[in-house]
DNA sequence: CTTGACATTGGAGTTAACTCACATGATATT
DNA sequence: AATATCATGTGAGTTAACTCCAATGTCAAG
């Protein structure tokens, strides 16, 4: 018989508060099993589920996406439709962090230059901190166009 | 005499919708003149000041740190002290930001794992999945320890 | 049998940056 | 005057992922 592990146990194992187990089991997310008293014992899978949770969360998937794509029953008899299906959405989200990778890179020279332009006042960072910034801009109205154009019926009261 | 625009007008040039021009208003971050109705006049130098407020936001600042560093009435006489102080908020920022990058770069480099893990399952493409895992697994208690290091009286209840 | 440390639940509070609803007032056109 | 379209302020609702609280139950030790 496998060793079962109370709430605090894994809080402490784990890193994460208890709340925040209480709250996953809530969900529906990792939801141990209880003993008489009805406290909950994790097993051994549940620590498994939970950090794989932590990797899913580190990887910024929402926790309706855990849920939805990474039901860890359903994993248990992985057909390679499935398999693809998955692979499908995890490409998605490469795709998507690679999108916020570039505007962080954007992002970023926009800082240097901007701490530049502060520090020694002249024209020559002035012009190329007003040129940058007009570059970006446009970026940043593009894409509002685009969400809008898909998402239909904003900002037009 | 310039120009003074309407909410409506304002809202469709910047493409922000007009509750989050009140909203602003309502804060403090842009607060344009009235009329004698009280309808709200938006100056051409209120207008610059949304734009430079959507850069920011575009930089992923929050409004209560524009709020904070960016008042553009205190930007009109700047003195080199202020000058420097704004640039080290800038520098800051960009540390943070290139840390949210190394970070999405390891994601992305997980989901692309992963998703082949997913494609063609074998022992290989598994043992490197799980060998990614481990490592980012330490990576990220490192950082929950670092965080309740400094901030302390986390995860004890 | 009381104390203390643990557990349970349900529900409310937190955060940021909006977003919406509503009752009402102003302006322009028919 | 009626209507349509704009404006106003206030307060409440939204979102995600917790986080906190209060009332209560369980259990081991002294």
């Amino acid at each position: 018989m496998e060793k079962l592990y109370s709430i605090q146990e894994v809080s402490q194992i784990l890193g994460m508060s208890k709340d925040t187990l209480r709250y996953y089991d809530r969900i529906g997310i990792v939801s141990p099993s209880r003993e008489h008293n009805r406290y909950r014992k994790y097993s051994r899978d549940d620590l498994i589920g939970l950090m794989n949770i932590q990797i899913m969360r580190y990887a910024d998937f929402s926790l309706d996406e855990i849920k939805g794509k990474f039901d860890f029953h359903k994993m248990e008899n992985i057909d390679s439709a499935y398999g693809e299906e998955v692979a499908v959405f995890l490409d998605a989200k490469y795709a998507e962090t690679r999108k916020k990778i570039t505007h962080l890179e954007k992002v970023c020279q926009l800082l240097n230059i901007a701490a530049d332009t502060m520090r020694n006042l002249n024209n020559e960072s002035d012009q190329r901190l007003a040129e940058f910034v007009r570059e970006l801009y446009k970026d940043i109205r593009k894409d509002e166009l685009e969400i809008s154009k898909e998402g239909c019926d904003q900002h037009q009261g």
